[in-house]
DNA sequence: TCGCGTTTGGTACTGAGTACCATACTTGCG
DNA sequence: CGCAAGTATGGTACTCAGTACCAAACGCGA
């Protein structure tokens, strides 16, 4: 497999035949085809391991979990491409420049979003709108997760962890019980005898908890 | 080209040899990849004329007209589905069978995402998080759209148009000049003389337009 | 050492895609 | 009308990915 990228690197991926990497790596090209099943498997060898786990840790989530579960089955992801290190950037510039690495890699990235959206369905059946919904939140997660894995391969950060964190709140937070009815401002007036000073002071502490103070 | 379909149809894709088509269609294999460049391209022939026609409307659109250009850009791919009818059907349980051809449909929306994506952020420069949100507001018209044509081609819905409106309002709603500080909510307490009557009177307009209101 | 299952490598084949060439077929012009 | 120059077409031959099949090598327990 190193053999392969060394070659891809030298004479490029069309320029690269499976012979060459075969008998590069020591085998015969029978062999090659036994171990990846094509040219391009080489280059993605752990889709399928990582699609099995984003798997597992959405299942044991719930509907109430739900954000935490989507940050960690993409950190999964992240943190896989993170512990590559230069063979994921190396990759990344492989995947850049030809043009059916990269439709293979997004077909890859949409398995992951298919993943994500078929539990985000499960979990808002019943919602308006819900598998809408549930397909609008896999996007986001998946291209938020994106985002910050592009960022770091290109060496434009190297805090992709933090990164990460703070651009799925970012994805996450307007799909957070978000008004059913649309109303996203609400402007309530009232006629009272008390002080502007009594006011403020119990209007403050449900200003600065938004979350709660929505329910009352 | 309507002989591929035929074939497609008839006996799968893979089974169906490019001399074949060739045949059918009453030409030699070399007119065949001179008019299609692979035996794929048969199937999306449209595609390189949809990116350039989103493209345009794209590219006359400005921040303020940002949601409709999007509306519309992403409107002209559904329209040019909608007019193919059968075919569009037939295309679709043919890439749904053969995951080849999948892939490549997945990275020609990709494509479109990429578009959409440069746009936003050239309109959203300078905004905080402005690429990861102009990322995200493109994933959400491109997941909008694929929603409301899946469910058409799959004969879910007879009003693909009124559909298309409402769920690109649910995927663009929540981006919509959303507060920058993540305040949601603002609540105005203010004492005054008036009458009831009268508050109730002069705050009914601003409610009932919101997105006037919250600029006052 | 033998027998048996598994892994490996080699050969031959199919079919997509490319390169090249020869032949029709148009089109403009004298 | 006839001819020349450009263009579309079809055919042949080639490369290479991927598949099918077979035969030799290897590991391993009895």
């Amino acid at each position: 497999m190193s053999a392969a990228f060394a070659l891809f690197a030298e004479r490029g991926f069309d320029g690269t035949t499976t012979d060459d990497i075969a008998q590069r790596a020591g085998v015969g090209r029978t062999t090659f085809f036994r171990t990846f099943r094509t040219k391009e498997d080489v280059i993605f060898p752990a889709h399928e391991d990582l699609l099995e786990r984003i798997g597992a840790r959405l299942a044991v989530a719930t509907p109430r979990t739900r954000d935490v579960a989507l940050t960690e089955a993409a950190g999964i992801v992240l943190r896989h491409y993170l512990a590559e290190g230069e063979l994921a950037r190396a990759r990344y510039r492989l995947v850049s420049s030809v043009p059916v690495l990269r439709a293979r890699e997004v077909a890859g990235i949409q398995q992951y979003q298919r993943l994500f959206a078929a539990s985000l369905t499960d979990w808002m059946a019943g919602e308006p709108d819900g598998e809408l919904r549930a397909g609008l939140v896999a996007a986001a997660v998946v291209t938020a997760h994106n985002y910050v894995l592009r960022r770091w391969l290109r060496g434009e950060t190297d805090t992709p962890e933090a990164d990460f964190e703070r651009s799925m709140e970012v994805a996450l937070r307007q799909f957070r019980e978000s008004p059913v009815g649309g109303e996203e401002t609400a402007v309530v007036v009232l006629r009272t005898t008390a002080g502007l000073e009594d006011v403020v002071t119990r209007l403050r502490p449900l200003l600065e908890h938004r979350d709660e103070a929505t329910e009352r």
